[in-house]
RNA sequence: GGAGAGGUAGCGAAGUGGUCAAACGCGGCAGACUGUAAAUCUGUUCCUUCGGGUUCGGUGGUUCAAACCCACCUCUCUCCA
């Protein structure tokens, strides 16, 4: 089955709703983590299932060359690959476009990839990206685009933005798998024009969903809240909207409150394999010399496995020691830190007390409380 | 007792007359990370009132100039007795 989203109530542009799927109905806002490989980094489904995780991602790139689509055809497509058992969504690869691909290897026709893992030459076209997802089998696939780097000239945006359409149209031309919802992807940069073009264009291509792409790619916070807002006044209320590759606790608050419902964010893992941990006052670093007797929890009022358990010297002295459970631990609090986020930013939308609860929660997490 | 090798920053280890406060690695201390080429990367790591000051086992010496050359001392390791 297709997804269906239902938005049941709005304070001011912030929404509280639901997405029907067929493992489920899910509340948004949702933070979504992110299984580039098929599996979110160090965590098993059980821990993904403790910390409240609804949809997971995974990469059409990385899988593609690494075991294969076929592989995990066979094996009943990512569901029966990896038996996560919640609804999964698939990345087309065009966030590769960004980070791998060089801007002379953009062409009409698709995209030229130097292969990471062993240096050999693909090529990735919008329908071929379709085509390996559609074999991925996730719930929710995403249409081939370019994510322009920051900042790009308004003349160079202008013909990305165009190509991006056409690419959706081509890929949505051969989507042929019923159960899977496309979603179109909005670029623009920080163009206004451009964004609302690109919105518009893809509304009337009808997809299941609309993505925001092409943001935290190294513009200003204000840029980026600017990029969301010019995205999301031209989607439809009826559908939902996913802001791509946004986790940072505060940006989260900020996309929600211009009328986002999904994100996902490499940044929880990967800060939490770095040594960071999410509290309600703010990043800290585990690494830090101040931690080293602290006895205390990551964060007094986190509910999850390893604030039951840990505390920051013994969570410290992992990372030191480059164990991996110290990762873990920290991956685990991570995600549920953004998870438990978005319960209370649902709680809120729903009290219609979303913008007291939004402006209270940054100033503890900037230190100004 | 004899022969040899060697003692360089917290540790390991380059350096064998000036461009050396001394490469590099580890360890330490910080920072970054936003659709994951990331269990990664960056900065910093003798003291300093930023003018400078004191270093390369110790003490003397040679030289305009010494971690580097010479003498003696001292300690460590290996082999032989």
């Amino acid at each position: 089955m297709k997804i269906k989203y239902n938005l049941l109530n709005k304070d001011n542009e912030a929404r509280y709703g639901n997405i029907e799927t067929k493992y489920g109905v899910y509340e948004t806002p949702m933070f979504m983590p992110v299984g580039t490989n098929g599996a979110v980094k160090m965590l098993s489904k059980e821990e993904l299932k403790d910390v409240g995780s609804g949809i997971i991602l995974a990469n059409t790139y990385h899988l593609w060359l690494r075991p294969g689509e076929d592989v995990i055809e066979n094996a009943g497509g990512l569901h029966g690959f990896t038996k996560y058992g919640g609804p999964m969504l698939t990345d087309s690869g065009g966030f590769q476009v960004f980070s791998l691909a060089k801007k002379e290897d953009i062409f009409e026709e698709g995209v030229k990839f130097k292969n990471h893992l062993d240096g050999s030459d693909l090529f990735l076209t919008p329908e071929k990206s379709i085509e390996i997802q559609n074999k991925l089998g996730a719930d929710i696939i995403m249409s081939f685009d370019e994510c322009p780097e920051y900042p790009s000239t308004y003349e160079y945006m202008k013909d990305s933005v165009e190509r991006t359409l056409r690419w959706a149209q081509r890929g949505k031309n051969v989507h042929n798998n019923d159960s899977q919802s496309l979603f179109g992807i909005v670029q623009g940069g920080e163009y206004e024009d451009l964004r609302e073009h690109s919105a518009k264009e893809l509304v009337k291509m009808n997809f299941d969903g609309y993505s925001i792409g092409g943001t935290s790619v190294g513009e200003g916070k204000d840029t980026m809240y600017k990029m969301i807002e010019y995205s999301t006044k031209n989607l439809p209320i009826d559908k939902v909207r996913y802001l791509m590759g946004v986790g940072d606790p505060i940006d989260i608050l900020e996309g929600v409150s211009r009328g986002v419902d999904i994100f996902d964010c490499v940044l929880p893992t990967r800060i939490a394999r770095h040594g960071n941990a999410f509290t309600k006052y703010g990043k800290i670093n585990l690494k830090n010399l101040k931690y080293k007797y602290d006895l205390s929890t990551l964060d007094d009022t986190c509910d999850c496995y390893t604030c039951k358990n840990y505390s920051k010297s013994y969570i410290r002295h992992l990372i030191i020691s480059k164990e991996t459970l110290g990762g873990r631990l920290l991956s685990i609090h991570n995600i549920r830190f953004l998870i438990k986020l978005t319960e209370d930013i649902r709680l809120n939308i729903k009290n219609n007390t979303f913008e007291d609860f939004k402006n209270n929660f940054i100033n503890k997490y900037e230190g100004k409380d």
